[in-house]
DNA sequence: CGTTCGGTTGAGTAGGCTCAAGCTTAGTGG
DNA sequence: CCACTAAGCTTGAGCCTACTCAACCGAACG
């Protein structure tokens, strides 16, 4: 897997980024902020670089920042005390992690890709958005966004089949990670997660999943290039699969 | 079920209530708002009462409303193509209903109980809101625990059996909707749902909530009082049951 | 060449679903 | 006052989907 870079990419050191050529710039928690709003928020920002798999924030533990998700895939999970798994929520690009509220999350923070964020003090952070209306409405505005997402996902927890569950991911990855590839003719995207961690997303085991991941290929509606990548074969079949046709 | 009072209860005039006497004062999404900013609040606002299973917006309509619960339980749910439903949201008194965003809900809102709505117009709120911080603030709050409530959820219906389901349904009721209770001796508390929504609630069916309900009577965790009214015998065994002791 | 890790495939099991019948309660009308 | 009905809930029998446990495969690595 790499050690050794995954050393390297461990280190705490500033990514030479500024906020004009930030890719999130426009999408990002900041997105509504104005250039005097932005250099406040940079003087108390910094960048970190994770590796995959590597904790960010475990559940309940206090964490004295809050941060945009400037390149690569956050998992945030639950726990039983016997060991079964949860993702409650996969963060990408611009995506925000942490309460602005003291409270703890009850949520693990793991880095799925190696992954690069864009961290904030949490104290001047939250004074600042006191003072900066842009700042807050923006957070509300991504809070819903997740609360949306959160509520579609419950909706494949509660009710969908294996099979459906498994198709409605692929087109969440062609849709968030991919955007461009969900119109255009290219239709592949990575898969920024192990089996393992897309049984934890679906609420399935990974036999489950890779048995209907089989099935897809199958019948033709996607292609597995390598366990990783995908391409779609049929996109109106994957969305049917997948219970996403929202026709009527 | 009282079609006649159900009829009248629907009548579409003015609850009698003002900000001051308001029973969610304190908590709805106008926590924090002061004097001036209510009046500007009262200037916009509406009450009406729904009966029970009365649609109050349906999935994907426009309403012009946002809204805090007053009193009742509202349900808010999606529902596939072919009929399978997941509720995935259910709100208390002080619960906020409605995205600010103007994008359309994707769920359905309906009354499981008779529900009386505090109702404000919602392009005047959205102006309100720019202007007052206060109003923003406690939404984003508002917005982040149903989210936290949502990722809950999540765990629940991907992983908790059906036992475990039912007896955290309980535990949230008891909670919820008589805080009370939770820690003093009754321990009792009304079920707003019929089966049939806790079935959709729990993402089970009918029969197996009322099976493992009998279950956990049958084990001396809870006595029902009647099919709506149940009571807790033993707290520990039933926080046990529904795997929500975070002593670890 | 052996080991390990992530993924796939196979056989058998079990928990929740389906279909169906029975029970309880409230409302209705003779 | 007592059938009769209807709706909500409970109970029972059998089935099916996803889980468990296990073996196998292939690539990466030492």
């Amino acid at each position: 897997m790499g050690v050794e870079r995954v050393a390297f990419s461990m280190k705490d050191q500033p990514v030479p980024t500024d906020c004009c050529s930030c890719p999130i710039r426009d999408r990002a928690v900041c997105a509504l902020c104005d250039g005097e709003e932005l250099s406040k928020l940079d003087a108390i920002k910094s960048y970190k670089t994770y590796a995959p798999g590597q904790e960010i924030v475990g559940a309940g533990e206090p964490w004295p920042y809050v941060a945009s998700v400037v390149t690569g895939v956050v998992k945030l999970s639950k726990t039983l005390s016997d060991g079964r798994r949860q993702m409650v929520g996969l963060l990408f690009a611009s995506d925000f992690l942490g309460r602005a509220a003291n409270r703890p999350d009850t949520c693990d923070a793991i880095a799925a890709t190696e992954t690069t964020l864009c961290r904030f003090r949490r104290e001047p952070f939250e004074a600042l958005m006191k003072k900066t209306p842009h700042l807050e409405q923006r957070l509300l505005q991504i809070t819903q966004d997740e609360l949306d997402a959160a509520r579609a996902q419950m909706l494949l927890l509660g009710r969908k089949t294996a099979k459906e569950r498994v198709a409605s991911f692929l087109l969440t990855l062609l849709r968030r990670s991919a955007p461009a590839a969900f119109t255009g003719q290219a239709r592949i995207a990575t898969i920024p997660l192990s089996r393992d961690d897309i049984s934890d997303y679906l609420g399935l085991t990974i036999e489950t999943v890779s048995r209907r991941m089989t099935e897809l290929k199958k019948e033709g509606l996607i292609e597995l290039v390598d366990a990783r990548t995908f391409r779609v074969l049929d996109l109106q079949a994957l969305e049917d699969a997948a219970q996403e046709n929202y026709s009527e």
